[in-house]
DNA sequence: CTCATTTGTTATCATTTGATAACTAAATAA
DNA sequence: TTATTTAGTTATCAAATGATAACAAATGAG
């Protein structure tokens, strides 16, 4: 296997995730949310419950602006912390209610595209995509 | 097949591709190079040549400021116009010579970490990973 | 030829984001 | 017990980014 072109081939199959992904995201506009709240709510959502350490490390922000931007969010009522009982300093991070069902709204919105996007695909093609995923997230993305 | 399940697994696949690339550039800082400007060159780098209008589309960037960035960019001398003899308000954009060697570098540099990602594993695995982003890429990342 | 459209430019201002210093409180190690 | 480390906060400033208006020049349609 020649590496440095399954390498040429991963810059280009990246480039097309971040341009569809980007595409299916650009019109979600929250009102109120700038980009950087939205990609923490995006990232509690998908790893709930987390810390603000990890929210910093993730998305490399630091841990300052971390802060400061969740705290924004909780005033929002978009997400609350839950003190870690076995250490005070931390917190779990959790969407509230609100905070749920604003990401359920969009997430809904989000399926409805990829749906548009996958429906004039076979039901063998289909398969052949989720295993496709299925061996890239194990074996390379894990 | 459960097109909600896909859908699901949809987006933990582009989450932890974006994790992934985002580690993989996180260390790449260019002297004098924004956030924005180095999307802009990667662009270029990917598509060459392109126009200001499909940087401003693709990249999700108003004309006005994608105008502004790209001065800069060509300021340090790292991409250059060429003007369209067909439409003369249109003009290619390229990399100089220099955009050119700092994106080789750059691209070097993140092959170096893409080899050691994938150096543990075997012939036969790299070649499933091959297949599995030729499938993504042509059904459904087209 | 004239007018509308397309492609890009320049200037300006508000907002967002990044970086850093100085701080508190809890936990842990010596 | 005291010192150190860890986790997070608050304040502040600079820089990057986003948004908009007013513009120019080339093209295309009628």
């Amino acid at each position: 296997m020649d590496k440095s072109k399954l390498f040429q081939q991963f810059v280009r199959f990246t480039t097309s995730v971040h341009q569809v992904t980007n595409d299916l995201t650009k019109e979600i506009n929250i009102e109120n949310i700038t980009t950087v709240q939205y990609k923490i709510l995006e990232f509690i959502t998908v790893s709930q419950p987390v810390t603000l350490s990890e929210i910093s490390e993730c998305l490399h922000l630091s841990l300052p602006n971390s802060s400061r931007e969740l705290k924004k969010l909780i005033q929002s009522q978009l997400c609350e912390k839950i003190v870690d009982s076995d250490d005070r300093r931390k917190f779990d991070i959790l969407l509230t209610e609100k905070g749920t069902e604003l990401m359920d709204n969009v997430f809904h919105q989000l399926e409805l595209k990829f749906q548009e996007q996958i429906n004039h695909l076979t039901e063998s093609e289909l398969q052949e995509i989720e295993e496709a995923m299925k061996i890239l997230q194990t074996k390379f993305f894990a």
